[in-house]
DNA sequence: TTGAAAGCGATACCAA
DNA sequence: TTGGTATCGCTTTCAA
């Protein structure tokens, strides 16, 4: 009873309908060779008729090439990812191409099922990316594309990287709160729910204690936090301590928001008593009272970088590393 | 040179390596035939040691099934997408299901050209989705999941709708502002780029025509405007005039940000002079100010909904309609 | 110009 | 229990 795939147009049936070879059809199709006009025009007509589409999964068999490419992330929900994607997918329609997307999981069968899949590129944007995963998509000979991370020990063949620039973007936002007037700057990371991954890579916090250092500047650094909670209440401590800071870094908008809210709460004013900068600049950053200061990422340039990127892997096997372009967006939080 | 795809390992490398037929190998890797222990055992040895992974290409080829969808939408950067596409992944990878997702694009040579991937299934959320689209897509014998709209004139074969609640919710906030004591109730309709679109089909907007009738209001409905600027001055238009609403319920929260915006300006006070509501629940709502009445889409609970609907009709061919949780969310905007 | 035939990498029937 | 073989639908070489 399960007609469901009978309806399948072949070649096998257009070539029938046409009265020519199957040969002929293909190369009609693909228009590769030259076929007598007359038969061309029974081909074409029968296609339209019975409204037949090449099979693409039969194609990309033949062809090793599955112009199918693969999108791993830690999170699918945020602004950042819509945004790429949306920019991508415009790009990567206009080359026939196809993209599919995926949590990042830490999990080597996880990736052989991925290499299963023949996808022509992956891109990897994840904080808990791990050599091995690299080692193993390389060696299956899939073309992978990294962003988010500054550098990594060792890029393997067919890997490139495309810098986000999370290190100089909170270097901006450093440098501007320094300027400010701001000296004891606490640097705020996020709550977690995901233990797997490994913060303290994380560049902002390279950028942040680099900046520390090269000012001479005490280190505050807030660890991730494992619950919102959690995350509030440590907050709070270091906020109504003696020494509080005059100005918290927070890891991203939404951490950021956090702070401002509680600030509210113990009447704190921003950025009078103590100036907030966020990173990402999220929709919210703009609308949100006081608004924040933050760091934008030029997500349709690095969209545009990360395929670029990808067909060049593709294309030689090989490809530079790029930079994303960002900017410091200056709003109410940190003083005008 | 490419020596991309050389490194792939197939079932005859991994029958050679371990001294057996290629059969035996599909027996062992599908285990639905039993195999002598101890070349099942050379087997599995071998497919270790060569990192085989069976190349699923081949097997849907083969099985005339892909294990792979396709979610069409209007806008790939909505919290709403991200937030059901997140619940979605996580149930489809202890499926084994993969998940493509692009932009809905009105074009019988583009759906062609998805239909020739070979889906198994395809979710469209859309606002202009038209009839011939889903005819192409049922007679290709793709399982068709429709998310969004209220109803349509002729469900084909292999197709089922999962109604998203626009027309309900917008009941539930005309009542509510109703119930609030306003009777001069403007829909404000969004601002677009996208032409296509047949806004006037959409729910919320017949939701609130029928409200008007059963109620006896005059019907006050801003269409929906070509751009952001244009979408500003109308609405200024309407507020400043002598006869001016006592509510906008807005297409979304997107719009309805773009109201208190303007009232801002205007200095009109919401809730006191004008009430005003959203759509979506978008996170904006929650941390704007004033906070934002709006309804929520319970959006693990769609995925769920989609999903169960989908399989269903993979295996079956048929699917009953479905509706999803929606709430009414009171905020500060509609008067505590 | 054309078409038969050899794959691409799997599944599963049918004999042995 | 096993393995040869036909098949899925297409591309492309090679000979006619």
């Amino acid at each position: 009873m399960k007609n469901k795939r009978k309806t399948r147009v072949t070649r096998r049936d257009v070539a029938e309908a046409a009265g020519v070879s199957e040969t002929i059809v293909s190369y009609v199709m693909n228009g590769n060779r030259y076929v007598k006009e007359e038969k061309r025009q029974r081909v074409l007509e029968a296609v339209e008729r019975l409204n037949y589409q090449p099979n693409h999964l039969a194609r990309s068999l033949k062809m090793q090439k599955s112009r199918h490419l693969l999108f791993l992330t830690d999170d699918l929900r945020s602004e950042h990812f819509g945004d790429v994607m949306d920019a991508m997918e415009t790009i990567l329609f206009s080359e026939n191409y196809l993209i599919s997307l995926s949590r990042y999981r830490t999990d080597s069968g996880y990736i052989n099922d991925l290499i299963a899949r023949q996808f022509d590129g992956v891109f990897i944007s994840s904080s808990s990316l791990d050599t091995d995963t690299l080692k193993q998509l390389s060696r299956a000979g899939v073309a992978t594309v990294m962003v988010q991370r500054n550098s990594i020990d060792e890029v393997p063949e067919n890997c490139a990287i495309i810098n986000s620039g999370l290190y100089r973007g909170e270097k901006l936002l450093l440098d501007h709160l320094y300027a400010s007037g701001c000296r004891r700057i606490l640097f705020a990371n996020r709550s977690v729910s995901d233990q797997n991954e490994t913060f303290w890579e994380d560049p902002r916090v390279t950028a942040y204690e680099d900046f520390c250092r090269e000012k001479n500047l005490e280190k505050l650094i807030m660890a991730p936090s494992p619950s919102d909670e959690e995350f509030r209440s440590r907050l709070k401590g270091c906020l109504s301590g003696k020494e509080r800071p005059d100005a918290i870094s927070a890891f991203n908008d939404r951490t950021a928001v956090e702070v401002l809210r509680i600030t509210k709460e113990l009447g704190i004013n921003v950025p009078g008593d103590l100036a907030v900068s966020g990173f990402d600049n999220t929709k919210l950053s703009e609308y949100i009272s006081p608004s924040l200061t933050t760091i934008s990422v030029d997500r349709r340039d690095m969209a545009q970088k990360m395929l670029d990127t990808m067909f060049e892997l593709i294309e030689t096997g090989k490809a530079e590393d790029q930079s994303c372009n960002i900017k410091l967006i200056k709003r109410e939080s940190t003083g005008i």
